[in-house]
DNA sequence: CCTGTTTTTTGATTCAGGACAAAGGAAAAG
DNA sequence: CTTTTCCTTTGTCCTGAATCAAAAAACAGG
């Protein structure tokens, strides 16, 4: 059951049995239905999620009221947004799940009493968001210097399943065009 | 001289004055010239850097051989390759002086070591790189969702030293357009 | 299985921003 | 102070991607 979790910890520390049945103590096991939100735009955020099974998307809606994907967490993802579930203030985000997903998560409060009582906590999420960071930052260096075609392969190399979990409208925006122009690219690309 | 460093260290973690002097001992001073260097494509990355005083810019260089601007760091900003900085492996940015700056660099070995004798260390560089990742992910949605007209307001609003400071072409280049297109966008030719 | 809804495809048109060229400006080096 | 070099502006033409519209295909739910 938890195993997926164990592994994830371990890739960056070591935590022996007790300490990590007090942070299996510390999170809650919840599945979410398809088309189902975990977070809402303007509300504080409450929780981090990891993705055990299944598949969520986390997106904001723009000025001109349309739906922007920042990102699709699969199995072994952490999720969140960071800014609210940090400052406890109102988020912009929304987080929705695409399939039914099981997830653990973990409350603020929940979260701080681990970093207490296991500090190498600190390290495990510390490393955690320097590889998130280090990947958002080649994103955007992809926007800047590549084309939407080339983000596309690049996308669907990194996460090949993508094109049978994730509808073609959710991966134009993610990859910031337009559904039609993504239809257009993909039946130029046979040739 | 080291107030600055003290004031960004004070904003996540409180460290007294023992535990604050032995992070002086771990870093070096060191100034590097306008144009200088202080990352290499290609070499693995040895320091991070804290700017006490000046300017640097980190860039790469894509296929087509355009070097793309990843961010500019001014007083207070830490900076680096941090991929290749954490696995030690060779990197793929530029690390460059855009005025004479004073940075305080800390090689990874002296890092690794501050966060053995100050664990609280760990707790700091983790809400640091929460913060990076926070801003960055903005930054992809920004390039998803604005014009690029809108980008450039937002930069000149965050940094408004930016056009004293920055050539207009490296800030094209950080907001992924040509210099020609912000120079004709500026005159207001565009609209 | 049909029927309504959401996705995907295709096509015509438009626009933001790029490529290239050339000329003015500023600034560093001699 | 002059020359060279780099930086910014301006102009013309070009292209990747958006917009709008509408048909075709895939997907539910009863």
């Amino acid at each position: 059951m938890y195993e997926l979790l164990k592994q994830n910890l371990n890739r960056h520390i070591k935590l022996n049995e007790e300490e990590f049945g007090l942070f299996l103590k510390r999170l809650s096991v919840k599945t979410y239905l398809k088309d189902s939100h975990l977070i809402q735009s303007g509300q504080t955020c409450k929780y981090t999620y990891f993705v055990n099974k299944g598949l969520l998307r986390l997106y904001d809606i723009n000025k001109k009221g349309y739906e922007k994907n920042t990102l699709f967490a699969k199995e072994e993802w952490w999720v969140s947004d960071l800014y609210s579930f940090h400052s406890q203030k109102p988020g912009a985000y929304f987080l929705q799940a695409l399939e039914d997903t099981e997830v653990f998560q973990l409350s603020k409060p929940a979260m701080e009493n681990l970093l207490l009582e296991i500090p190498k906590l600190e390290r495990f999420w510390r490393i955690l968001h320097i590889n998130a960071f280090i990947a958002q930052q080649e994103r955007v260096m992809d926007m800047i210097a590549k084309t939407a075609e080339e983000r596309y392969r690049d996308f669907i190399e990194k996460f090949p399943e993508a094109e049978l979990r994730i509808s073609q409208r959710h991966i134009a925006s993610y990859l910031g065009i337009t559904p039609e122009f993504l239809s257009k690219m993909k039946s130029g690309l046979k040739h």
